[in-house]
DNA sequence: GATGAATGAGGGTTCATTCAT
DNA sequence: AATGAATGAACCCTCATTCAT
């Protein structure tokens, strides 16, 4: 009767972010699949013409998700030309991406993780490819000579992704927000870039 | 005194350890406590004498582990003196833990971040102080003028804490160990103090 | 008149044609209703144009099938005109009706007879027809006093039919075919005309 | 507290005989486990801790049920010397256990046979030996040249059976009962010892 | 008439927790 | 204290049926 009461052919949709918000919320195992169906406005039975059982509705909206992610941050690290400037673009906007998708960010950091020891193997390939783009901004820095040589791009990665993560998950999980997004990324990105020990004195004239 | 006082204590530690495992291999959600049960070869029943519930497992569990080794750390990094020294053996003593103790490590990086959620507050005093141990590494190096001042040993914790769990985190879950940990640890600790900056050329002259 | 027409009756036949394969593969509780429409290759709104539910079809079925049965065996035993020979012939065509139809037949005895208890009261009217088909032969071979007098015709309905089920149903949901079926029809029949019991010795002279 | 009010000891018993009930009440499919537990006075989970699941309900009760039978129609047969006196007794003793064991009988020979279909074969062996009681008199009075040496005794064992199951399913399933069932017993098994037929007049001197 | 997406009640099964022994 | 049989609430998923198109 209403235009979009029915068949509206946004379902899919509607159930993913219907998911995000339960699954933030309670957590994977503690959602009911009844209440993401009454948060998506469809019945049970409904959710079972989109998905294949409760598992596939976590791993369809990581996939999904993720791949929207990948998408923007590769666009975002390509507006520097810099590897150095990338890096630091890779930082802001990880956190930035984390502040407007808090509870995507919960569930990618908590649950999927959780899970991913049963889709056995750490290695989903839209993270990896994430995680990726930061070894490739290592390596092309290489290559210009402006990192150093003996870095070793795939340790780098999961450090610098490791640390932003650390950091998000702080705000993601508590409400306190004692520094600014901008502020945490130059830092982080500063450990990073310069270390973190004092400059050696100017030698004496 | 006798037979009994040995066998109490003992229980007790055994449903823990017993718990570590079969947490380890499922996952919480997925861990039976009558699992547990059978691989501490105690009744079911009993496991309610010596703990509240399933989740009061996994808090004690968190809890008696941290405590050991946040000893353990402490000790550790106070065999060196200087502040970078601490860092160093910081890294490598982390990741030494986690390989070490594997089962537990995937359980505290998984399980209790998850249910972390619904103990609702990211911190736990135990691992707050843990964290708080590389922050305290920050201010002394600060004090002695090694580290810069702008540093925000707040943020710092965070980000070296997280590279470090990120790194490990792949060793644990992927059986692949391209990387030697003393290496890994070496190199994460060099990001930190020295960031991947080439050196300035030094003028000539 | 035209296409539509056509069409329309069309589909009641391929729908019950459908469920006659889909039951008996499955059993009429773990036949669904989208699998025989499947089979039927119409909409599953469109079965509940033509049946008013899935019981419905099942009852439809068996009377729409049973009446051509009934039908079939009335003329086949009407080609003879001897009790004994009606007999045998109706022996040889239930078992050939069995053996063309398994499928048909497996429902028949099985679902039916299973829901039989539903529609509550074993006696259909037409399955009761059938029955008589047989009792009607044993009145006029009593009445031509060829049979016994003293046969009960309602029970030897039952111990003909019965007989002739039970060593179909070998058939039907065993695959070995040890006896041929002409030859199984002869020895039933046998049976009950002549009895097991060796003739007595002619009396010495 | 009150002796027997838990720890009975008997539940897989009184599981199995509110199975008999509920199942004979509404049929297999239509039975809740729910249903059962409450006929049993048990919770519902108690039922899981003696059966694999609702199936193996049926197939066990199948199975003892029958075990019992078979012992008891054993001693029956036994108890006469004669082929042609067993046959009499196996027809008799058959009916009457039907007629003590109504609702067994009609889980018997509806849903175990409904479901012989998934259980994929139709002998059973508990079945296959209760027929084969009947077909052991028939070699055993061909032995002794009582019985037509011609006759199939694994032909006649599904004759007798389905003669005395189709007459049985009648009084289950219908509440009348127009033919005591002695004489029912004794009608049928004259069937199959001395037929139907009309004995030849004794040729005039 | 025909379609098939949507519905939602229903039920088998699991498993944390209890409690009589 | 220790046991483990028993409990029963909870939940995922199925599938007969409906109804807007």
């Amino acid at each position: 009767m209403k235009k979009d009461s029915r068949r509206s052919g946004d379902k899919h949709r509607r159930i993913i972010q219907a998911a995000v918000k339960v699954f933030a919320k309670n957590g994977f195992y503690n959602s009911k699949v009844s209440e993401i169906a009454r948060a998506a406005k469809v019945a049970d039975g409904t959710i079972y013409l989109y998905f294949q059982n409760k598992d596939d509705i976590l791993i369809r909206l990581f996939e999904e998700e993720m791949a929207a992610i990948l998408q923007k941050m590769t666009e975002e690290i390509n507006r520097a030309s810099e590897p150095a400037e990338k890096l630091k673009r890779f930082a802001l906007a990880h956190l930035k991406l984390v502040e407007e998708n808090q509870e995507l960010a919960e569930i990618i950091q908590v649950e999927v993780r959780q899970s991913s020891k049963f889709m056995k193997e750490y290695d989903n390939p839209q993270f990896q490819e994430y995680l990726n783009l930061i070894s490739g901004i290592i390596r092309e820095g290489q290559a210009q000579g402006v990192f150093r040589p003996e870095i070793e791009p795939g340790v780098f990665k999961r450090a610098f992704f490791g640390a932003l993560d650390e950091m998000s998950r702080y705000w993601v999980l508590s409400l306190a927000r004692k520094y600014s997004i901008t502020r945490a990324a130059e830092e982080i990105s500063g450990f990073f870039l310069d270390g973190v020990l004092s400059p050696p004195k100017a030698p004496a004239e």
